[in-house]
DNA sequence: ATCCAGTAAC
DNA sequence: GTTACTGGAT
């Protein structure tokens, strides 16, 4: 047996019964895909529910408003993939009359589907001979063939995408695709991979050489940018004011609440006079809790957050400043810390 | 602290 | 071509 049908055999045998394997339905897929993007399995799918059971039709999906699609998604992280399936969907709806393409031409020009997305569509929905690149393939073939390219670099990718191209069974792309990715999902593990159950190790270099370790090879990455946001809770005992944020930052479109932004920590008496302060909140901020700054982490941002209760209603309100009532809050789509903390607050 | 089922924006 | 996006597990 060659590589593809070691692997085939393999997942026949040992894959896991997830709801999007016993479908061929490109919506159903799509919803998969980009849900899983750069997210497990078991935190994906009861998200993964929650969009089939609301939106059993792409048409649904299409007919959705943008704080809607953000909501359920909330949590999930990278909240750019919920605003693009939004785009995808009408998109869909616009030119294919609501029937999701199964063509990777046609695919990847819609919003948020890149070249591994449109070969997993394609190949799972209509068999058609694309070969899918993700995590789990560049690290089974880095071990398997010895490749020391790394793996986000520009000749890494384009080498991975070649010799992924060489081993697809070209007659059945979508048990190949999905068997090479479970594979490496389930044995060929990033950290301790279960060399001892897989059926191709006699052929693996990394195996040969006891390099499972030290391949793929990632190149390091970039440092991190340091940010100080100041969050300012105003309620009235029945609303709560809240800011949506804008397109062009983290949280795109999400909500948070009223926040000066500033170089540091900054001390407390600063921050009363701040000049944006001053304009929302007026010469005499009352100040009646605030909190220890706290350490919040993401990719390429380290946000150093702090929340202030202030008791005197704002003078000037920015304009997409709104007055949230408490009830209502659980409709608006929040970031993690913003979550966390108004549920603290609330109970 | 580091790693991970990618894509779009710049 | 390079960089920015999340949250959770380890």
């Amino acid at each position: 047996m060659n590589f593809s049908d070691e692997l085939v055999n393999w997942y026949t045998q040992n894959k896991r019964d997830l709801p999007w394997r016993h479908t061929t339905d490109a919506y159903i897929i799509w919803l998969s895909e980009i849900i899983l993007q750069q997210t497990r399995v078991e935190q994906g799918l009861p998200y993964f529910y929650r969009f089939a059971e609301t939106y059993p039709a792409v048409t649904d999906f299409a007919a959705a408003e943008e704080n809607e699609i953000l909501k359920l998604w909330q949590g999930l992280g990278y909240y750019s993939r919920g605003r693009n399936m939004l785009k995808t969907a009408r998109m869909v709806q616009d030119l294919y009359g609501g029937k999701f393409p199964t063509r990777y031409a046609d695919l990847i020009k819609l919003k948020g589907i890149g070249e591994y997305t449109a070969a997993a569509i394609a190949s799972f929905s209509s068999n058609e001979a694309k070969a899918v690149v993700d995590g789990n393939v560049y690290r089974v073939l880095a071990r398997y063939l010895g490749i020391f390219e790394p793996i986000n670099s520009t000749a890494g990718k384009k080498l991975f995408q070649l010799k992924a191209n060489d081993f697809l069974n070209k007659k059945n792309s979508a048990l190949h695709n999905q068997a090479v990715m479970e594979f490496g999902a389930m044995v060929c593990k990033p950290k301790n991979p279960a060399c001892g159950i897989c059926p191709v190790r006699l052929d693996c270099y990394a195996f040969k050489h006891n390099a499972t370790t030290s391949l793929p090879v990632k190149l390091k990455t970039v440092k991190v940018r340091q940010r100080y946001f100041n969050y300012f809770l105003y309620t009235d005992g029945e609303h709560i004011l809240m800011n949506k944020r804008d397109e062009s930052d983290i949280w795109a479109n999400m909500y948070d609440l009223p926040m000066i932004e500033t170089d540091g920590i900054a001390p407390v008496n600063k921050l009363i006079t701040h000049p944006e302060a001053v304009n929302y909140f007026g010469e005499a901020l009352e100040i009646s809790t605030i909190s220890e700054v706290k350490k919040h982490i993401l990719t390429h941002q380290q946000l150093y957050i702090r929340f202030i209760t202030i008791a005197k209603q704002p003078v000037s309100l920015k304009p997409n400043w709104f007055f949230i009532k408490v009830e209502n809050l659980q409709t608006l789509p929040l970031s993690k810390v913003i979550f966390i903390f108004l549920d603290n607050f609330l109970n």
